[in-house]
DNA sequence: TCTCTGCTCAGAGGA
């Protein structure tokens, strides 16, 4: 319990504590020992007396505690009447959050875990628009001026894609927009002020604190300060994102009052809910994280124009609070450990099911609602009334035993991993540590202030530039295309102000593109620019696991498949597949394969469920999937080619573009390669002027082939379009849940990959042994008749020595050519090596295209590896290559890791193996037999290895390997002299 | 022990 973040702030506003001890002390009290010092030895205690439905607040030794209130001689008192308890405050909790778990905190729990599993409904989008249009008015609310508003956004590019989404037309919902016209106007005129006009309109409002009852004021928006205004506020544990921020005149009793106040807007019915006004009465609080406390804020009904205030009671704060305490709990505790702590990780439960037959029966979760009761509460559900229990079963009742058990399965293993990573990427390391501590790692900048003027790029994208204050900028991690925070430094009330992109670095300046416009903020404003590497989110996988579970056909037809083992089926002859015009494209294409490849083609398309076509290193999985996507085209199927980075996507279709079929790469530009960028959905937007609905749903309809990466499945295409196949590839490195969500939209599929290469990345170790590194790929593996092997290989290195350690000899040559090719170096003879290098033959040996597999020695030499190499398991030393290299003027050079080599090669491979000692410790990452496959059959030509013989000697799949090389003759071994590390990264110059 | 890619987000309404 070091953390130096739990020192911090633990005193003044910020009254952080560690809860030390709790005691139950009658029905009426709980008594907290705690401390604000991270000393747990020290005897600094103060005492926290909880009292009436304080006492609920499931607050546990060792848990994080904010107080607000007062404290006396040591003693704080949180009860009816003052004080409040936040626990874990470091928990941000939206404030839609809170407010929909008044009626069912399930509910609330459900829809953070499956976020983004709720189709997108008419009403929303609508709801979106007209609160766009409200803020974009300003305080200008005319019919025209809204008219002009309301058209630009409409025809605008940002809902083009909803618009498609929901199989609308422009004007389908320009009419509903504009029936909300006059509420807005007849608003303005009651609220707004202007100079010379006498507003009347009065209103009642019960101030907080007020003794008399209601009192009538008269109430004026003066100033607009701010839209859609982020606030993170830790002191609360709340975030939320605030409609309108608007300054405000109150006039009551003769007296006039300015205050910043929130304003809620509301598009549907008139309710005034519990819901609505409760999410006001949270963004007062929140307002607190960034300015006075307003004690109040307004909500606003569109439809009708109809304004109400909300008071911020004590006693609704204070059960608010109460809710989001539970809410934390809730979200923090995902798992639970048996007392014996030797046993099994179990997931916790959630927040109990409530009894309300027709609210369940509209809830938007109600299936996973039912799936997390049956599949992982079972146990637990004895208590349960009858008809709930009966509504559960129905709900579930098309799923057998073996899916509730997948589903639990993948459900605690996700868990397991996220609760992991939680830990270091948390984003409570913006307020809890000081940028210069984090600038000590990298992951932050500090000190910088905003130069030059911001532009708009376009809607809700602002270019800024950030420049350090003194002296320069700090080694950092931060690189272009990383998202990163913009906070104010030192001062925490502009915390989160912004967030977005970075554009470019450039010495001591910084430009980032930015969601909001930081123009307003006083220029000597000193900020921080925080890396934000962002939690792996389980919502995504979680997302398609709940998928998996529905009762469509699809989904059952996927269960079958991948839960249950059904053998996939193939149909019996090719002429009923391909049209008979398409078959001399076909036949010219299969021309080019050769017999492992025509078989693969051929197998893909007599199957009726899917395909695994296993890739060996080097027998050219790129050229079949690219040959088998231009088959398809020309038999008319359309075509969904994925895999899990945009890297694996690109590396296709930088082959595919080179032939005459046409693709719509979908993702994030920045993301693409630029050889592809031309195909991606903005740039065809761009060039072809897209920009109605109309045009887009020709411009998906028109294309049969569309890539994008496993992730990218959230495109509102996927909602209207199906394909005939999907090509998954480097299926063997996906995790499962990730590698189902293209499969959805598919008839077909085809998983390409390799599972003797390195597996999905699981880091959490009882995560991993419960399975979770089993691809997709592996998993369908057992059916044997979906397998193809491409065996025939064009990698001349692997032949040497990788075919009969690991894939059993299955391996042959492809052609005469290949087996004979060396690398080409045409300027070897004029090499003139320098002076001090010119009597070292191992030098020359090694660049001899006539030894294709050399191993360097470095036992003898006592040389630091950390000066040689290519591909390195270990970042560390790639880092220091790098730096080598550049300040040697090589360039282009790739330096990355084996994980990062997956599903690549190059004509000349340099490993650097490292590790040098004399106890035998190996480390856990050369142990793995995968990645050592990988990494030794990324070359083509020519492939230089360096390590400490002896040391690598310990690890047996390495010492077979060197055996093996050793007897068959086929490697060439050199010592290394001492000091002859500098020059065998120069070989990278030819 | 040291391998890392994807993802805006919070809130848009309904009953």
């Amino acid at each position: 319990n070091s953390d130096p973040s739990q020192l911090a702030w633990s005193m003044g506003l910020n009254n952080r504590y560690c809860v030390l001890h709790v005691q139950e002390n009658g029905a009426l009290e709980k008594h907290l020992t705690i401390t604000a010092s991270s000393q747990l030895d020290d005897l600094d205690t103060e005492l926290c007396i909880l009292r009436h439905d304080w006492i609920s607040v499931p607050v546990q030794p060792g848990d994080i505690i904010h107080l607000e209130g007062e404290c006396n001689a040591g003693v704080w008192i949180i009860d009816a009447d003052g004080g409040y308890l936040i626990l874990y405050p470091d928990v941000l909790v939206s404030g839609t959050t809170v407010s929909n778990s008044i009626r069912c905190m399930r509910k609330a729990i459900l829809s953070e875990k499956f976020k983004g599993c709720e189709p997108g409904l008419r009403p929303m989008l609508i709801g979106t628009i007209l609160h766009e249009i409200f803020q974009k008015a300003g305080t200008n609310f005319t019919q025209e001026k809204l008219q002009e508003i309301a058209f630009s956004v409409i025809h605008g590019p940002k809902y083009l894609k909803e618009l498609y989404q929901l199989n609308l037309k422009e004007n389908d919902i320009m009419q509903e927009i504009e029936e909300y016209f006059h509420s807005f106007i007849k608003w303005a005129e009651e609220f707004i002020y202007k100079e010379n006009h006498v507003c009347q309109h009065n209103m009642q409002i019960k101030w907080p604190g007020d003794e008399k009852d209601d009192s009538w004021c008269t109430v004026k928006v003066t100033e607009i300060l701010d839209v859609e205004e982020n606030i993170w506020c830790p002191r609360f544990g709340l975030k939320g994102k605030i409609d309108v921020t608007a300054g405000v005149t109150i006039h009551r009793r003769s007296t006039t009052q300015s205050m910043i106040m929130p304003l809620e807007l509301k598009s549907g019915k008139e309710s005034n809910s519990i819901e609505h006004r409760s999410q006001v009465v949270l963004y007062s609080l929140l307002c607190q994280g960034r300015r006075a406390d307003p004690e109040a804020g307004f909500l606003l009904y569109l439809k009708t124009g109809n304004m109400f205030p909300v008071p911020g009671n004590r006693m609704d704060r204070r059960e608010l609070i109460k809710l989001r305490n539970e809410l934390a709990f809730y979200l923090l505790h995902t798992v639970c450990k048996s007392d014996t702590g030797k046993e099994r990780t179990q997931l916790a439960s959630l927040p109990p099911l409530i009894n309300d037959s027709k609210a369940c029966s509209y809830c938007s979760q109600k299936q996973n609602c039912a799936l997390y009761s049956r599949a992982v509460e079972q146990q637990q559900n004895h208590f349960i009334s009858p008809d709930v229990l009966a509504a559960v079963e129905n709900e579930t009742q098309h799923l057998k035993p073996s899916h509730l058990e997948y589903f639990h399965l993948w459900y605690l293993m996700l868990t397991l991993e996220s609760q992991y990573k939680d830990g270091k990427k948390s984003c409570r390391n913006i307020w809890m540590i000081p940028a210069a501590e984090r600038e000590k790692h990298g992951d932050c900048i500090g000190n910088m202030i905003r130069v030059e003027c911001v532009q708009k790029v376009s809607d809700g994208l602002y270019l800024h530039c950030f420049q350090r204050k003194k002296g320069s900028a700090p080694a950092t991690t931060l690189m272009i295309g990383d998202r990163v925070v913009v906070s104010g430094e030192a001062d925490s009330t502009l915390l989160g102000l912004a967030i977005g992109y970075v554009q470019q670095v450039n010495g001591s300046k910084i430009s980032c593109l930015l969601d909001r416009n930081l123009s307003r903020i006083p220029k000597d404003t000193i900020f921080r620019l925080d890396h934000e590497e962002g939690a792996f989110g389980t919502d995504a996988p979680l997302g398609n696991l709940s998928k998996l579970m529905g009762n469509s056909p699809a989904s059952e037809r996927l269960r079958n498949l991948i839960i249950d083992f059904q053998k996939p089926q193939f149909i019996q002859h090719l002429s009923s597949v391909l049209p008979p015009e398409a078959k001399e494209t076909v036949a010219n294409i299969l021309k080019g394969l050769n017999k492992p490849q025509k078989q693969a083609m051929k197998q893909v398309l007599l199957s009726k469920d899917y395909t695994l076509i296993v890739g060996m290193p080097g027998t050219g999985k790129t050229t079949t999937i690219c040959a088998l996507v231009r088959i398809l085209y020309a038999g008319g199927f359309s075509v969904l080619l994925t895999s899990f980075t945009h890297t694996a996507v690109d590396n296709i279709l930088l082959k595919l573009a080179k032939f005459k079929v046409g693709f719509l790469r979908l993702g994030r530009v920045q993301k693409v390669h630029p050889a592809i960028q031309k195909f991606t959905e903005e740039e065809i937007c761009r060039s072809k002027c897209i920009k109605t609905v109309a045009d887009l749903e020709e411009l998906y309809r028109s294309q049969p082939v569309v890539a994008t990466t496993c992730m990218g499945i959230k495109h509102p295409i996927f909602t209207r379009k199906q394909f005939d196949f999907c090509i998954v590839d480097e299926a063997s490195q996906i995790s499962q849940p990730i590698c189902l969500g293209p499969l959805f939209y598919s008839i077909r599929f085809v998983l390409v990959g390799d599972h003797q290469q390195l597996p999905p990345l699981v880091q959490n170790a009882e995560a991993r042994d419960l399975g979770m590194g089993e691809s997709l790929f592996k998993r369908l593996e057992r059916n044997k008749n979906a397998i193809v092997q491409l065996t025939v290989h064009y990698c001349l290195v692997a032949t040497y020595y990788n075919n009969n350690l690991v894939y059993n000899g299955k391996l042959e040559c492809g052609s005469e050519k290949v087996s004979k090719a060396i690398v080409d170096l045409p300027n070897l003879k004029d090499l003139k090596l320098d002076q001090k290098f010119s009597s070292e033959t191992w030098l020359k040996e090694t660049l001899d295209p006539n030894n294709p597999v050399c191993f360097l020695n470095t036992e003898k030499a006592g040389c630091k590896p950390s000066d040689i190499g290519v591909i390195s398991p270990y970042r560390h030393q790639l880092k220091i290559i790098t730096d080598l290299m550049t300040s040697s003027f090589i360039k282009n050079v790739e330096v990355n890791t084996v994980d990062k080599y997956q599903g690549r090669d190059k004509s000349i491979i340099i490993v650097s193996f490292v590790r040098n000692n004399a106890d035998g410790n190996l480390g856990e990452l050369l142990k793995d037999w995968r990645r050592l496959n990988v990494a030794i059959t990324r070359a083509k030509h020519k492939l230089i290895m360096l390590g400490c013989v002896p040391s690598l000697c310990h690890y047996p799949p390495l010492k077979k390997l060197l055996c093996h090389l050793d007897t068959e003759a086929m490697i060439s071994f050199f010592c290394l002299p001492l000091g002859a590390c500098e020059s065998v990264y120069r070989c990278n110059l030819l």
